[in-house]
RNA sequence: GCGAAAGUGGCGGAAUUGGCAGACGCACCAGACUUAGGAUCUGGCGGGGAAACCCAUGGGGGUUCGAGUCCCCCCUUUCGCACCA
């Protein structure tokens, strides 16, 4: 076929590539076959749990969600097409409050429209082609969910390990509700209202007791390898271990007309450096401190004064900008003694201390912190020096800069502990400290216990009950679910909206049979997310929320797929989940999530996609515009999966015009090569069966299979290693433009049939794990009968990838001179004696001494001249 | 302030281990075809220069036969953490 014929007067009909008629057929055939991607329950393959994170069903996909499960899907499809038993779920993480928002603009019950929402972007997700196993389908806002949710909080309290306490909260005015520290953004604003500043409220909640695992969460970092490093670092500085020691200073009860409050005579400091302790020339308290009300009760100036520190720390937390305050305080004119070596020092207050870190107090050593440093110079305290640095030369051992923070350092100025290490005296003093019963060591952590209580409706009710006469009593297991009524007036302030249905508050104690008040706060949607992948193994248990014995079949989860943005909030609960269950006995494994991969943002004109800036890009628009496979392989190819992706319609016309390419080889070639092979007249090319070089084996033919094979290892490679998409999908395009440049060859006959044949297959192949609708249109083309899904991925065969010449360049001292083609297997002393009679490089050494050639075998040859 | 990642053509990006900088795609330019299409095919495309060549991976040094890649200093951007005692 020569170019004319084959482009002459545009394309034929059947020549277009229209993924509208394509993927509407291929919808449909998918559609009547729900079992199309079920996990296999019990299997002697080996398995594989794939998983993208649930999405909230806000009501239409965006484009993060199509990049993420783009991703996710083209690793199930490819581990399908490896032999795997592959579990591949979703499901709707659908309790949360846009749902009340949305119930009040719109009048729409709740469920209503969260359930609206979820059929729109099921049909989304499959009008996409992903490939979830919809059996296994969790919704978390319906009963057969939540009630579980309710029965491990049962547990949770039988353990101790949910607590109801009398706690400041987080309380989000536009949300009209409490947030959990997670919640709060660094700038002291919701999550959600990025503009609302979080106030600060008392009021009686349901903890859970996520710190009895903050050394565990925090040890087992360890034991997740396949986790991004930057996703551990966040989690490991939000447990925020810090090793020290407690140490208590007595309150100076000799001076006149000072007895001592109900906080007692003792201030407990936390410190971390107890070997500067020697240097310690004042306290320093939180203004929040309890002491700090006793010695303002009678007091009204130093009352005055601390409640201006107060106000002043809220403002500074509200605005974001803690830590840029200036530091400043005031003298409570009491002192403090130093159990170390008796000395009195001043107490003080000050607006950096925090008191919801360590105890709220402090012993402040000026020389050797930078915050204490800053503070005693302003306020005039003595800065005392107690650690010298550690010098070769002991004699002249020099007076630090100050503040001198360093540990590596001697102590001096610090009686018996004088000529120790750093880390020697920390341990020597700890343990004096001990001895003379006023310290010891400790640790604090920044991890806080969870607060799962929120003033809401649309949400799991906490199955607890307050019976006058017994006070708090957990809803027995039998009478699970506590079901949340249909029927409730919502509005965004008064507290729990549920608290204003007497039908669901009212209820009878179990313990007594009398009159009880129902627990009307639900729980955090967080609750809901911590253990809902172990859900979809056995999704439809009504005994139990799972059975272990399937769970321990599918995980950990191998490979986990989502947003950087969940690095604290989720995947902490999660892993916290875990051990809970584990030590319940319903798992046996310490970790949940084998492999996480956290991929980039999708961003338009350099910006987050947002209604305001108006860049959204819709999903539905780009499948009606150019098909669901070319928004997917889009989102694949624009960059690598785990950085930003500028969002380009003109990238995605390119995308559209790649697959057409493909589409219009296949359809020009699939008929020639099924009909001739058919005969079995011309052996196959590629296989042991075929050997090399023989004369059918045309160069164009040869170069077309040295490139199939190049491809099949760039792709299977990444899937192996980095997922860089973008990378494998170029090196698919490389192979259709080599397959385009071989046309004229095809048409002449110099290319067996069979072999175009394998080719064919072997692309379509290549593309199935990212553009299912065309991979399946053309391998059905091409006359296969097997089902595409599970078709074997092509083999990469080293041989056959092989180059028969090199093209090996030559430098002249370091630079690019010229280029010499040599046979593969060229030896050293070939490819020098060729590239010396190469006329640049003769005329470049010409009256030159050669010094030295370096050759690094089938790269490149240097040869270095004086 | 601390920590991490990044900085390469007009644009998205490639170069996985120190070895041809700019693969692949977009945009643009030219040509072909013409049932005139926002279709398709072919070619060109970092800068300078007629060419030989020279310059070029945020900036400046260094190591090396050879550096986008390794080392040191600096700048910028993004993200995370932040009076954490």
């Amino acid at each position: 076929m020569s170019q004319s014929e084959r482009s002459g007067n545009g394309h034929s009909r059947e020549e277009r590539y229209d993924a509208q008629r394509i993927e509407a057929k291929w919808f449909q055939r998918w559609q009547s076959d729900p079992q199309l991607y079920a996990a296999e329950p019990h299997s002697g393959k080996k398995k594989y749990y794939v998983l993208e994170m649930l999405p909230y069903p806000s009501g239409a996909l965006h484009m993060g969600h199509v990049r993420n499960y783009s991703i996710g899907d083209a690793l199930a499809r490819y581990t399908w097409m490896n032999g795997y038993n592959v579990l591949h779920p979703m499901g709707w993480d659908s309790f949360g409050l846009p749902a009340e928002n949305a119930a009040i603009q719109n009048n729409t019950p709740p469920k209503q429209w969260t359930l609206g929402n979820i059929a729109k972007m099921k049909a989304q997700m499959k009008r996409l082609g992903f490939a979830y196993d919809w059996s296994r389908e969790v919704t978390t806002c319906l009963p057969e969910y939540y009630c579980w949710n309710q029965w491990f909080f049962l547990k949770l309290y039988e353990r101790g390990l949910a607590y109801r306490k009398k706690s400041k909260v987080n309380w989000c005015p536009s949300c009209a509700t409490v947030l959990a520290n997670e919640q709060v953004l660094a700038n002291g604003c919701c999550w959600r209202h990025e503009e609302t500043p979080v106030e600060q409220r008392e009021l009686e909640q349901w903890f859970l007791r996520i710190t009895n695992y903050s050394d565990e969460l925090l040890r087992d970092l360890a034991k997740l390898p396949g986790w991004p490093e930057k996703v551990v670092t966040m989690q490991r500085n939000w447990i925020g271990r810090s090793e020290g020691a407690l140490v208590d200073f007595k309150l100076d009860y000799t001076q006149p007309h000072h007895g001592f409050g109900p906080a007692g005579a003792t201030i407990r400091v936390f410190t971390t450096r107890i070997d500067t302790i020697y240097g310690a020339t004042s306290i320093q308290l939180a203004p929040e401190h309890p002491i700090v009300n006793d010695l303002a009760a009678d007091n009204p100036d130093l009352r005055r004064k601390v409640d201006h520190l107060i106000a002043e720390q809220r403002k500074a937390k509200e605005k974001g900008d803690i830590g840029e305050i200036e530091k400043h305080g005031v003298a409570t004119g009491r002192y403090a003694i130093n159990p170390f070596n008796q000395e009195r020092i001043p107490v003080w207050v000050a607006n950096y201390i925090l008191m919801d870190y360590g105890t709220g107090a402090i012993m402040s050593v000026p020389a050797h912190d930078d915050r204490d440093f800053d503070f005693a110079k302003k306020y005039k305290l003595e800065i005392r020096l107690v650690i010298l640095p550690i010098t070769e030369d002991d004699e002249t051992m020099a007076e630090p800069a100050l503040p001198f923070t360093t540990i590596d350092g001697m102590l001096i100025n610090s009686g018996p502990f004088s000529g120790l290490s750093c880390e020697e005296a920390i341990k020597k003093m700890i343990e004096d400290a001990e001895k003379g019963g006023f310290g010891k060591a400790a640790v604090t952590y920044r991890l806080k216990d969870w607060g799962i209580s929120r003033q809401r409706y649309w949400g799991t009710p906490i199955p607890m009950l307050y019976c006058e006469k017994d006070g708090i009593v957990a809803v027995p297991e039998k009478d699970l679910p506590v079901i949340l009524p249909e029927s409730v007036e919502i509005t965004l302030s008064g507290g729990s909206p549920l608290a204003r249905v007497p039908e669901f508050v009212n209820a009878t104690c179990p313990k007594c049979g009398g009159p009880a008040r129902r627990e009307t706060d639900t729980m955090d949607t967080f609750v809901d997310s911590s253990w809902y992948f172990y859900r979809y193994t056995d999704a439809h248990n009504d005994r139990a929320p799972f059975d272990s014995k399937i769970v321990q079949y599918w995980f950990p989860i191998d490979q986990y797929i989502g947003g950087v943005e969940h690095a604290i909030l989720h995947l902490i609960y999660s892993r916290f989940w875990t051990k809970f269950m584990r030590d319940m006995g319903l798992v046996s494994h310490d970790e949940p999530v084998e492999r996480l991969f956290t991929q980039g943002m999708v961003i338009k004109d350099g910006a987050k996609m947002s209604k305001s800036l108006g860049n959204i890009v819709s999903p539905d628009e780009m499948v009606a515009r150019y098909g669901a496979d070319a928004a997917r392989l889009y989102s694949l190819f624009a960059a690598p999966p785990d950085r930003d992706l500028d969002w380009q319609d003109s990238g995605i016309e390119g995308i559209q015009r790649f697959l057409g390419r493909v589409y219009r080889f296949v359809v020009r070639n699939a008929a020639v090569a099924r009909v001739e092979t058919g005969t079995a007249r011309e052996p196959a090319l590629s296989g042991r069966s075929a050997p090399k070089g023989t004369a059918e084996q045309s160069s164009a033919a040869r170069a077309i299979q040295r490139k199939l094979h190049q491809t099949i290892k760039r792709v299977s490679d990444d899937f192996q290693g980095r997922w860089h998409f973008n990378t494998c999908i170029s090196a698919i395009m490389e192979l259709v433009n080599v397959l385009y440049g071989s046309e004229d060859a095809i048409a002449q006959g110099a290319v067996p049939k069979a072999f175009l044949l394998e080719v064919q297959r072997d692309l379509v192949l290549l593309l199935a794990p990212f553009a299912p609708y065309l991979a399946h249109e053309l391998w059905e083309m091409l006359g296969q009968k097997e089902a595409l899904l599970k078709a074997p991925w092509p083999k990469f065969d080293a041989e056959l990838a092989k180059e028969e010449e090199l093209e090996i360049p030559l430098q002249i001292n370091g630079k690019l001179r010229s280029k010499i083609v040599v046979p593969a297997d060229s030896t050293e002393a070939l490819v020098i004696e060729r590239a010396l009679a190469e006329e640049k490089v003769r005329a470049a050494v010409a009256r030159k001494q050669i010094v030295k050639k370096i050759y690094v075998p089938g790269k490149l040859l240097n040869i270095v001249v004086k």
